[in-house]
DNA sequence: TAACTGGATTTGTCTAGGACAAATAGGGAT
DNA sequence: ATCCCTATTTGTCCTAGACAAATCCAGTTA
């Protein structure tokens, strides 16, 4: 059957699929020479399926700090060097976490749930998060960007994943009258999971989460704290955000949030920055967050108490 | 302080919040004179806020089936004169629903996921889809699209609701070697939650379940059928799609997964459908689900049966 | 009445190449 | 190191045109 036209893409669907917006594709290919798409009978962009292989580690390279007009004009050979290179220290994984691996290729994922939750009684909830579900995340944003695990294994691992930590979350007591976090990313941050990790976190803290999902417009997020008064705003910001327009979101809901709300934000599109708002706490690796947590409670607490002495 | 101002959307905040793509509102504007944005210093798109109140309503009614053309450049007063025709039926909902509207608008959200949880237990499972989960969705997106409602309330009621169907479907326990559904909606549908009403439907009726959460690429759905060789897949569809795509996408599945694969179709944009595909098992309200699934299976367990014999 | 057919119209998405401000790097001075 | 300034890079937006796929509509047939 007609293989090579099956593996042919629309600027839609490349768009789509790659993450890359289409005004840019076409004007890398009008600056770089590459995407170079083939064209369809209407004179349309139509995309071999071997080129989004090198746009997924183009991907890759981007979201490790290189810049488009160095890796987007570079030949496939040079291209996979450099991502080897940039992806030296990922190290081994746990034995029960390649099991999860193995068990998502094969044919009877359904299994995938019980060995997970097996891995949050053993670890526990806050381990379980940090050893197991982050460092899974992890792996196969490399496999896929590899081209070595297909998107809808992903699709799958983060379900599951996405079901345990549900469970782990509602089974956590939350006494009333603690402080309340608001959870959510921003527009053009599609993935729910690292919040949910962050709302089990939290949640073990002693706090008492709202989660807004993700993709909350900038104003609605102001809206809804300005209605539910939360003490705290968390927020995740994935690689795809670009550094200024995210500091200037920052700046934005900074400003017009009230005072003594705090803000918390981390994620990978976080790590990579150096200077930030002066209220923004920046949670860098899930490793900070806890004492964080403890920091901010301390605050609040005396703000509490000097409030109830003023 | 510049209240105008800051009301006025980029051509890329208004296509995320209504939807509409950026080459369709330019071009809408070309062809109906709406909407009419201003410019910024930029020479780009400014719109003022009032003109999404407008644009929600011209959505709600090309939902409901009518023309861009008809529509798009009807007055504001013509507009909502329209809409109220065209939602006359909506009638009133459960106390116990309006209850839980009430509560989304207080201050103190926490409570909603206990109310839901309480219907859950009183109504039981299937009935708590059907007359809870469904008319919630439905009254806060019609909610949302009169402008009534914040974006990020039904969010939180999206969450709240997601999250109790969570814990009823991992409540039921599945009888190991039934029948396997893989769950999925195509890119351009990013709503999961009648995903979730679906699989809570399926596994009581028995079925092991796979949801693959939203939006899979077609080609990675063809993949998942033959690494996974569920018995049934099951696709949702909004009223976002257009129709032929939408038939398009069902013939393509139909040709290229394995023969004894069953397809089931629902949401509200199969709905408006007449013909379709032979194989696909059209589910146009939920209450057509159970019986359907009942045919599926007498007809699998023949063919189990048959297969054996032959 | 209902289903089908063929032609006319509507509609969304693509294209090209230009433009520009915001974002970043690089170099030099403090 | 840190700050500032300039040069370059980069994503997104612009216009106006084109076109095929989708849809409607009127006329015809069972």
């Amino acid at each position: 059957m007609g293989e090579s036209a099956a593996q042919r893409l629309s600027i839609d669907e490349v768009s789509r699929d790659s993450g890359i917006g289409k005004d840019t594709l076409r004007v890398w290919e009008r600056r770089y020479g590459f995407p170079q798409p083939l064209r369809n009978a209407k004179g349309e962009r139509s995309y071999p399926g071997e080129q989004m292989n090198r746009l997924r580690a183009i991907c890759r390279l981007l979201d490790a700090g290189h810049r488009p007009g160095a890796v987007v004009p570079l030949e496939p050979g040079a291209l996979t060097r450099l991502c080897e290179v940039s992806s030296d220290a990922d190290g081994r994984l746990n034995p029960a976490l390649d099991q999860v691996l193995e068990r998502l290729a094969g044919q009877e994922p359904s299994g995938i749930r019980a060995l997970l939750l097996a891995l949050l009684v053993e670890q526990g909830p806050e381990a379980f998060v940090r050893q197991s579900v982050a460092p899974l995340v992890n792996k196969a944003g490399q496999l896929w960007a590899q081209g070595s695990m297909p998107i809808y294994r992903e699709h799958l691992l983060t379900q599951q994943l996405m079901g345990v930590l549900h469970r782990a979350i509602h089974a956590v007591q939350i006494a009333p009258g603690g402080l309340s976090v608001l959870l959510t990313t921003l527009p053009g941050e599609p993935h729910a999971i690292g919040l949910m990790m962050v709302e089990l976190l939290l949640r073990l803290e002693g706090f008492d989460t709202i989660n807004l999902g993700a993709e909350t417009p900038l104003d609605q997020l102001i809206n809804a704290c300005t209605d539910l008064q939360p003490s705290v705003v968390a927020l995740s910001f994935s690689s795809l955000h670009k550094r200024a327009p995210l500091l200037a979101s920052l700046r934005e809901l900074e400003e017009k949030i009230p005072q003594e709300t705090v803000l918390i934000a981390g994620g990978e599109g976080i790590a990579r920055l150096r200077s930030l708002p002066s209220r923004v706490a920046v949670i860098k690796t899930l490793d900070t967050l806890a004492p964080a947590l403890r920091a901010i409670k301390r605050q609040q607490s005396q703000l509490q108490v000097s409030g109830e002495v003023g």
